[in-house]
RNA sequence: GGGAGCAUGGCGGAAUUGGUAGACGCAGCGGACUUAAAAUCCGUAGGCCGUAAAAGGCUGUGGGGGUUCAAGUCCCCCUGCUCCCA
């Protein structure tokens, strides 16, 4: 293995290549040399000096690294490394999501402690990282579960409770009965299962800690427009997930007491008078008038009915429809008619106003509970198209009847009437809502980090003392608890004095949901020491917002809407002055091993087992397997991993292929011939450059008369010229595709392109053209295989690391080709080409293109009607 | 059910945003080197027709229609797939 300091050119001079490309000793002597010079360390930088934030999603350190993580720091190494060359002050940090359940739950089959368990795995996957040659910054790695990061995530939530913003509520929760916790409704699927165990979801009551994001509500939601640089998928996804809707609330009274009312919200304030009930949530508060013990009875036993049935609120479309009638009545507002009071299991407990006017002719769900229960059903709405004039349920809009003066007025009007009445009458009122709820952070867990509060019989809850934190989670525990959390059965642990009257409390037990943890470790990059504060606010306005953000799709709501809500909350109570955290994101899609399956068995067969990959066949039932690409598990035996690829071709083919095999934001197949491809391709650039070397050392005149490298435009062959113009083309475009496009896989098909080009004319281009050739491509090359581009670098006698060179510059007249192919249509089809000197008149085009032979065959001696002419381009003749 | 997106050779994917479809690579085929194989290098390649071979022609970006001198790209309809929300 060479040092930085050897001379390639005393190397052996022979047509044979003098060394095989051989990246295991390579990268391994290039990692420790970057590591000595500490090219991945953040600089101070400059007076002037641009800075550049590349950050990837954290990962959760579960021991493995896997082929996903290796895409995802892949691809911000690259950023990273081309904005090094371009004089950028880069930052490119690392950090472990490290509090979860796998920890707990390793604990408990293992009986290891969630803390060792964590910091094993994470010593395990750095050095596999390491392996990768990421250039990332070490000396700022966080851990959300070291204390001297948590302390800074229980500061951060106390400034939120000190601003309103932390608060704790009695609430019907999702409880998953498993894991013994209780889950936010973004934890939950659409099935009603947790997304971790996969547990049918139950409804409890408990008082819990909540953020108040919705408070973020409009905010979150109209920012998205300033994302110029998120895709639209994700901020579409997170319009939707905030909702805003628009619509009316009206109040109707209760008939016995004027002055008590229910509120119901409605888009459809034209379908007023065909109100026939009201229906409410089960413990909507205007069952306190009722005083009759038959009826509470009657109530109690509704609210026990759907208790058991543990009907998960989001999931009511296809359950059953329940309700009872209770002894109260409501005014409708706009004719004072009675209407019946329903108690329904179809009202929405969380959402809206806990009560809907039913109007069974024109809503779905009020017509199959009126059907159900035989409620009375008006007709107000009736549609202008006659085809669906007899449904006796009509969602749309139409003509009013049955609406007294509003008759024949359509929908809009009527709407409009109806609220501009009700406004001046009172009881109407337009309203935005919001879909988005507050954020339940509490969990009944030990591996989290502790809710840093205090409850005392006398003062209630109290804060913990900034002085006193961290909470530090206690070492000794009983994790198998279940039922209560571990922290609160340690009672050495949650027994404590109240800051406050110094008597007898209890502490908190609850422990955050990591998604805070995680919300907030981008800020603590760039000031990762800080012992007296989260960070520094003047480190978070210079480095911050990240300039380039890369993750998994599956976190364009949850972690990005989190990490965007408390970026705008500390920005309010004063931490610093950036209101949005990520000014660009991609979203890299998943990578895909080689599945087979058996449809009869639906068994997964390990690819091991495969004798035949063109006709596959299940060993055992001979069965044909289905081949499909699925995302790598191990039920699947679908797995590539990340080590054994680096131990046959190195990381600089991993991650050439990992870039060049899709566009970042596509699924990625794994395919193990195209990973040879992409080493046979650096081995290709290894043989070029060494062909240069010898080419160099052969060259007496070259060496002896110290030749100018620099190249003489006019003194060019035609061939050189050429190579020029690929070379030049070569550097546009790859900046482009790495700096606006993140198109890696097109800048690495440049790299190629330029790599042929040069072998292709190789004996013809003399040393200079052939030296800014393959110097220039080595320097393209640096960002994506980092290991053999400093090797090849070092061949040509230089002393410093190609990562710390300058990003080469394009020659605009270079790429000018003198000559141009004109294409010639004849009424718009191809039907030849002509060889033109530049920038010719569309006069010169037209003559041309008329007296070619093309031309003559085509037009047949007649003239075109019309020739349409794009310069250096296209001439299109029209008969 | 609502919303968004996608569909290009045997495969992964390109296409300056309306101007040469299939860049680059993989797999394939033919050849060179080799006793042989691997590796490497050279050539070839959408489909169809045509020819002894060429030349040449037709057709072609899921299907159908439209706008335009010109459509993978824009508009409408249909089919299929994916994602998000119910």
């Amino acid at each position: 293995m060479k040092s930085v300091k050897e001379k390639p050119t005393n190397k052996t001079h022979s047509d044979q290549p003098s060394e095989r490309y051989n990246p295991k000793n390579l990268e391994k002597h290039w990692q420790k040399y970057w590591a000595e010079i500490g090219l991945d360390r953040t600089p101070q930088p400059e007076k002037d000096q641009k800075r550049f934030y590349a950050l990837s999603m954290f990962p959760y350190p579960s021991g493995s690294l896997h082929m996903g993580h290796v895409r995802n720091y892949v691809i911000t190494d690259v950023i990273a490394r081309l904005h090094r060359m371009r004089g950028y002050a880069v930052l490119h940090p690392m950090g472990w999501d490290a509090f979860g359940l796998p920890a707990e739950n390793a604990a408990i089959d293992r009986g290891i402690m969630p803390e060792d368990w964590t910091n094993q795995n994470i010593l395990q996957m750095k050095s596999q990282l390491n392996k990768l040659g990421l250039s990332i910054d070490w000396d700022r790695e966080q851990a959300t579960c070291h204390k001297e990061y948590y302390k800074w995530t229980q500061y951060l939530f106390l400034e939120l409770y000190k601003a309103g913003l932390a608060y704790q509520k009695e609430a019907t929760v999702n409880w998953d009965p498993v894991d013994q916790t209780v889950l936010a409704n973004e934890q939950v699927d659409s099935e009603g299962n947790s997304w971790r165990s996969g547990a049918k979801v139950e409804q409890r009551k408990l008082k819990q800690w909540f953020l108040r994001i919705t408070k973020y509500s409009e905010q979150l939601l109209n920012d998205l427009d300033e994302l110029n640089g998120w895709p639209d998928k994700v901020k579409t996804m997170q319009a939707n997930w905030i909702g805003r809707y628009k619509g009316t609330q009206i109040s109707f009274a209760l008939s016995i007491n004027k002055n008590e009312s229910i509120k119901v919200f409605t888009t459809r304030p034209d379908t007023l008078y065909g109100v026939s009930y009201i229906a409410i949530k089960a413990d909507h508060k205007i069952l306190d008038q009722i005083t009759d013990n038959d009826q509470i009875q009657k109530i109690n036993n509704f609210r026990h009915q759907l208790a058991k049935r543990k009907a998960y609120k989001r999931d009511y479309s296809d359950k059953e429809m329940l309700g009872i009638k209770i002894d109260l009545e409501a005014i409708n507002p706009i004719n004072g008619q009675k209407v019946p009071i329903w108690l329904a299991n179809y009202v929405l407990a969380e959402y809206g106003t806990g009560a809907v006017m039913g109007v069974p002719a024109h809503d779905e769900r009020d017509f199959k509970f009126a059907n159900k229960y035989n409620i009375n059903i008006t007709k107000v709405i009736v549609s202008e198209d006659t085809s669906d004039g007899d449904n006796p349920c009509f969602t749309g809009e139409g003509k009013l009847i049955n609406s007294d003066h509003l008759n024949g007025k359509d929908s809009n009007e009527a709407r409009n009437l109806i609220v501009e009445f009700g406004e001046k009458d009172g009881w109407a009122e337009i309203k935005q809502k919001y879909r988005l709820r507050d954020w339940l952070i509490s969990r009944q867990r030990y591996w989290g980090c502790p809710i840093p509060i205090i409850h005392c019989k006398e003062c209630g809850v109290v804060p913990v003392k900034t002085e006193d934190l961290p909470v530090e989670l206690p070492k000794e525990i009983d994790i198998k608890q279940k039922g209560e959390s571990p922290l609160r059965s340690n009672r050495n642990w949650s027994s404590v004095k109240c800051p406050k009257c110094n008597k007898k409390a209890i502490r908190e037990s609850d422990t955050m949901d990591t998604f805070m943890c995680s919300s907030w470790y981008f800020l603590r990059f760039a000031d990762p020491t800080n012992n007296n504060l989260p960070y520094s606010k003047g480190f978070i306005d210079s480095w911050l917002p990240v300039n380039q953000y890369v993750g998994g799709i599956e976190h364009a709501i949850l972690h990005l809407l989190y990490s965007r809500f408390l970026t705008k909350s500390l920005k309010d109570i004063g931490l610093h002055s950036i209101s949005e955290p990520f000014s660009r994101l991609l979203t890299q899609g998943m990578v895909q091993g080689i599945t087979y399956k058996n449809p009869k068995t639906g068994k997964y067969i390990p690819i091991a087992k495969i004798t035949n990959p063109s006709n596959p066949t299940d060993p055992d039932t001979k069965d044909h397997l289905i081949t499909t690409y699925e995302k790598m598990s191990k039920s699947k035996y679908n797995g590539i991993d990340p080590a054994s690829v680096i131990d046959k071709y190195g990381a600089d083919t991993a991650r050439m292929f990992i870039l060049f095999k899709a566009p970042p934001e596509k699924d990625l197949e794994w395919n193990d011939a195209d990973v040879e491809g992409q080493y046979r391709f650096l081995t290709r650039i290894w043989k070029l450059v060494d062909s240069v070397c010898t080419k160099i050392s052969k060259d007496k005149d070259y060496l002896s008369t110290s030749k100018s490298d620099s190249i003489l435009v006019k003194d060019l062959n035609k061939n050189e010229v050429s190579v020029r113009r690929s070379i030049h083309s070569a550097i546009k475009s790859i900046t482009e595709d790495l700096d606006i496009n993140l198109q890696f896989n097109t800048a690495i098909s440049e790299l190629m392109k330029l790599t042929n080009a040069i072998n292709e004319h190789f004996d013809l281009l003399g040393i200079p053209i052939l030296k800014e050739g393959t110097t220039t491509l080595i320097k393209l090359l640096a960002p994506f295989a980092p290991h053999i581009s400093e090797e090849l670098w070092q061949k040509f006698s230089n002393t410093e690391s190609v990562h710390l060179v300058n990003w080469p510059d394009y020659d605009p007249e270079a790429i000018i080709s003198q000559t141009v192919q004109l294409v010639v249509q004849v009424k718009g089809k191809v039907r030849g080409k002509l060889e033109i000197s530049l920038n010719m008149s569309n006069t010169e085009i037209e003559k041309i293109a008329l007296e070619s032979d093309i031309a003559k065959k085509w037009l047949e001696g007649s003239k075109p009607s019309r020739v349409i002419i794009i310069p250096n381009k296209l001439v299109n003749l029209v008969p």
